[in-house]
DNA sequence: AAGTCGTTTGACAACGTTGTCAATATTCGT
DNA sequence: ACGAATATTGACAACGTTGTCAAACGACTT
């Protein structure tokens, strides 16, 4: 079964009765080919089963194809999510998708950024929260010419794709919602500062505040950082806390889980005593017991279009748009019906 | 910064001044080279920075460099360690580590790793539960004479190289542990049928209920599917059991959070009033409240072997010895302390 | 009908490695 | 010390694609 010869564009060149230069100009969308051979090319090669060899391709025009993202945040939920989104995008272009840790917290994340891209010269960059946000990091890619899109920056930057929701937006929306459901004590779990979504999403969450004619001092403001240990801490802080809050808006949903764990553990009912809500519509908030009313955002797709237009770039060279908005969506479930 | 020109073998073997062939040799550690040729050869490319070119490399050889993982089972925590392992593993050798899922619930799975395999050859393949235990894939992956190395298979295929722990020793050392801590009516909350390793420790459960001379009729067994649901629902039925259990073995850490869940809503401590021990020691057994005992297994050290002994055969064409045993370890916490 | 200018096509040389096989050193046996 | 055998080296042609540049083709103009 391993005797199977792999067609060249030769073959296809042969079949179809053109030069392989043009079979090279229908595989990579070069302009200046009559659409009459670009049909007989595509459909002698989809016949036979052709499929340009990627080394080949990669030594001669020195692109290596390659779509690296790097991310710290090890939340694998949101990970995969970005991960799927930009294989399916990059597939489709035959491109591939690789993702790589840059731990910010290492002393040595540029050495190490340098020597991948030094190692594995990268088509594309895909920067996801917090590293988005690190000027660094984005410098040195900038420095290479290397085209990038950044996931949910704090700050749009405008030689880069931006990819983003409204996070302001996004957290009074859920605000909204905790108040919709007659909830008017409320506490707020920041996440990380490094994180500008996270103040970002606060924000959102006082600006509902106000609009409602709430009282500032009935909320309680808890730093956190995205861990689950942080949620739980804080409900310990919030059941010393002399305001009695009966909705929780965690900035992320691990806190929430933390956050939920903690409270039945002090003997409290989700979500008859104490509703809480996520963001991020994970897994876990998924299988949670119970189950975590959370914001979801379209990461998939996020990610996909981020590679779309990333490949765009890179293939014609210029950037036709900027930014990107995308909608979002809070799913209810048990612990805030 | 972009117009570093590139090294290649040519500006090597002109400084040491030797062939081309000679610098291609050294890097693929050739035998038949002079130990003084190799160290001056090492010597030039180490000072000069020089790295070999991957895809003149692929194009050259017919190879890719590329080990790919399947799976199935999206543990999040067992997948980053094993692609941890393996990544360390491959860049050592200068191979690429991918990682790939393959869902056997979808009927077409087969051609999706036909498809795969097809589209983006590879030189190696390593198999994690479920999957190193599916017959067709494994046939198929033979049949291409692609070396594969399975990871915890339930039988070991003598023409793979099998990397495992001892499933039974494992199970039985976990319930022996929760015996000296004075447990005497147990649970047993089993994983998914088609995971081999989950009916042998259950194996090493009974094996060490007998030897102990524990009643058969004070050990509950229940059946789960390794997640976070089952272990909840796990719980319930053992709330309307009549045998009252103090101790609880499940099958793999989300299990056992979710019945740690279950039982503080039910408004009982961990471990108090009931104890708790998983398996995997994953990263939500660590960060849970209480955190969980587990038993870890060293995963990225199998996968890191796994890749290691693969690079070998692909490299040498043959395999030294095919079965790799790995020693298990109790992670105690205070689920079970 | 000839000239001009853009559009389409193709010939052929890269790209940076490894494979093949012949040439040259080195070692060994006697 | 002399072949013979073996270990080490190198020249050069692949590998399958894209880049370059010139040739051929069209559609217009005049």
């Amino acid at each position: 079964m391993d005797d199977m010869k792999n067609l060249t564009i030769q073959d296809i060149a042969e079949k179809a009765g053109v030069s392989i230069k043009t079979v090279s100009r229908v595989f990579n969308n070069a302009p200046n080919v009559r659409q009459q051979k670009r049909d007989l090319v595509l459909g002698v090669a989809r016949k036979l089963g052709y499929r340009p060899n990627i080394s080949a391709r990669q030594l001669a025009s020195k692109r290596s194809f390659v779509l690296i993202h790097f991310y710290d945040n090890p939340n694998m939920d949101y990970l995969s999510g970005i991960y799927d989104g930009m294989r399916a995008a990059c597939s489709e272009k035959g491109y591939y998708a690789v993702a790589e840790r840059l731990s910010l917290h290492n002393r040595s994340y540029k050495d190490s950024l340098l020597d991948y891209l030094t190692r594995t010269p990268v088509d594309g960059v895909i920067l996801s929260p917090p590293i988005s946000d690190d000027k660094a990091v984005i410098r040195e890619i900038e420095k290479r010419n290397i085209p990038c899109s950044l996931i949910s920056p704090g700050i749009k930057k405008r030689h880069c794709i931006n990819v983003f929701i409204d996070e302001k937006t996004a957290g009074r929306k859920m605000t909204e919602f905790l108040i919709a459901r007659g909830h008017t004590k409320l506490a707020f779990i920041s996440g990380l500062d490094t994180h500008t979504a996270s103040s970002q999403r606060e924000a959102g969450f006082w600006s509902a505040i106000e609009a409602h004619g709430l009282k500032r001092k009935d909320m309680v403001r808890i730093g956190g950082d995205f861990s689950m240990q942080s949620g739980f801490a804080a409900f310990e802080k919030l059941a010393k806390s002399k305001t009695k809050v009966t909705g929780v808006f965690a900035g992320n949903d691990e806190m929430a889980i933390g956050t939920i764990i903690a409270a039945l553990r002090a003997g409290m009912k989700v979500p008859e005593d104490i509703s809480v809500v996520g963001f991020d519509d994970s897994a876990f908030a998924r299988s949670m017991w119970p189950p975590i009313t959370s914001l979801a955002q379209p990461i998939g797709e996020m990610a996909g279009l981020s590679a779309k237009k990333l490949i765009d770039w890179i293939d014609t060279k210029e950037r036709a748009e900027n930014d990107f908005e995308f909608p979002t969506e809070i799913m209810v479930r048990d612990s805030c019906p």
